[in-house]
RNA sequence: GCCCGGGUAGCUCAGGGGUAGAGCAGUGGACUGAAAAUCCUCGUGUCGGUGGUUCGAUUCCGCCCCCGGGCA
């Protein structure tokens, strides 16, 4: 892909950061610049970070991996966990090293977490997890103090437990490691930070093209590699569309009922994406897209 | 051609003489370790058309149009 007449003078020793929604040509532009400019691609993608659904979750190919160095592609176990610090950690030795990093993905959190810091919580103990999990809402919000539990929406489970399982874990409120957040791993004023901001209608035909290609490149072929040892609590199953096509594999859903539930969830996804880079990252550079047609 | 159902929000449908809701879709938003996750907000649409009854019709009646199904 041509780089955008934008991107052609970036200096060349700092960080990049690349954002945008899924299906909305990450890859390929990362790929163009490192080509173009060098540097190592690295993976900022929740899922894209587990070997097993290769396809499905639109990894870089093995010959655009052959063409430019990539990091934190599938380095991980489909059965294992993994979570935003773990990321961190591991993009930690690639910043500063021989390579300018090209970071790019569609999970805001972890850029969020590169930007603007993240605490330093140590890791939930399984079985204070699985006391977390059955504990109905009432009961884990009475285990939260006041100040951390304004700070969240006590609505959402899912912010009520993680508060809850930091608290009883570490003995430390969520709200006082938060205080705690050390520096940044990349402040936005040390990175070139690009966003994709593609018009709804055009990614829309995207994301139904992109689930074609993968039907006709074989994703079928890999969801019945996994269907033996598919297992809807891992978190590589939470690629979207796994669950549809384990679905069908099993007689549940008609090929075409997959492939529409399937297209339908990644474009509520996009939606997601969309918000949170809106507004959280503003004062990231923006390219629009798709590009105005020369002439 | 006749008989029965239906025609209400983008879709599927509920309702019923005082100008209308639900689910889904969609929108906007939140989000510091499960984040491709999780959660919150937002519902005016010639109630198929047209005449009539009525203080008032989307609701009742007539006719017409369209979609199912049945009978010929």
């Amino acid at each position: 892909m041509d780089l955008p007449a934008a991107l052609r003078a970036l200096p060349r020793d700092r960080p990049v950061l690349i954002a945008g929604p899924t299906a909305s040509g990450k890859s390929a532009l990362a790929l163009a610049l490192a080509e173009a400019q060098g540097g190592v691609v690295v993976n900022a993608d929740a899922l894209q970070v587990f070997d097993g659904w290769r396809i499905l979750t639109a990894r870089p190919s093995l010959l655009d991996e052959a063409r430019v160095p990539h990091a934190l592609y599938g380095h991980i176990a489909p059965d294992a966990a993994y979570s935003v610090g773990e990321w961190v950690a591991d993009l930690r030795p690639l910043v500063g090293g021989r390579h300018r990093p090209i970071i790019t993905g569609g999970t805001g959190l972890y850029l969020s977490a590169l930007t603007a810091g993240l605490a330093t919580i140590p890791p939930i103990p399984p079985k204070v997890r699985a006391a977390a999990d059955s504990l109905p809402l009432a009961g884990l919000l009475a285990g939260i103090d006041a100040r951390t539990r304004s700070g969240i929406d006590i609505r959402n489970r899912a912010r009520v437990q993680r508060a809850w399982e930091v608290a009883t874990a570490t003995g430390r409120s969520l709200a006082e490691w938060q205080d705690a957040t050390p520096p940044p791993l990349l402040p936005l004023a040390d990175v070139t930070a690009i966003v994709l901001a593609p018009e709804t209608g055009w990614l829309d035909s995207r994301i139904t093209a992109r689930f074609d290609a993968m039907l006709a490149g074989g994703v079928l072929d890999e969801a019945r590699a996994v269907l033996p040892r598919w297992d809807p609590s891992h978190l590589s199953a939470r690629a979207i569309g796994a669950t549809e096509l384990i679905a069908h594999l099993r007689g549940r859903l008609t090929l075409s009922e997959a492939r529409d539930a399937t297209i339908l969830a990644t474009r509520q996804y996009a939606k997601r994406q969309r918000t949170w880079f809106r507004n959280r990252f503003r004062d990231w550079h923006r390219i629009a897209l798709p590009p105005e047609s020369p002439g």
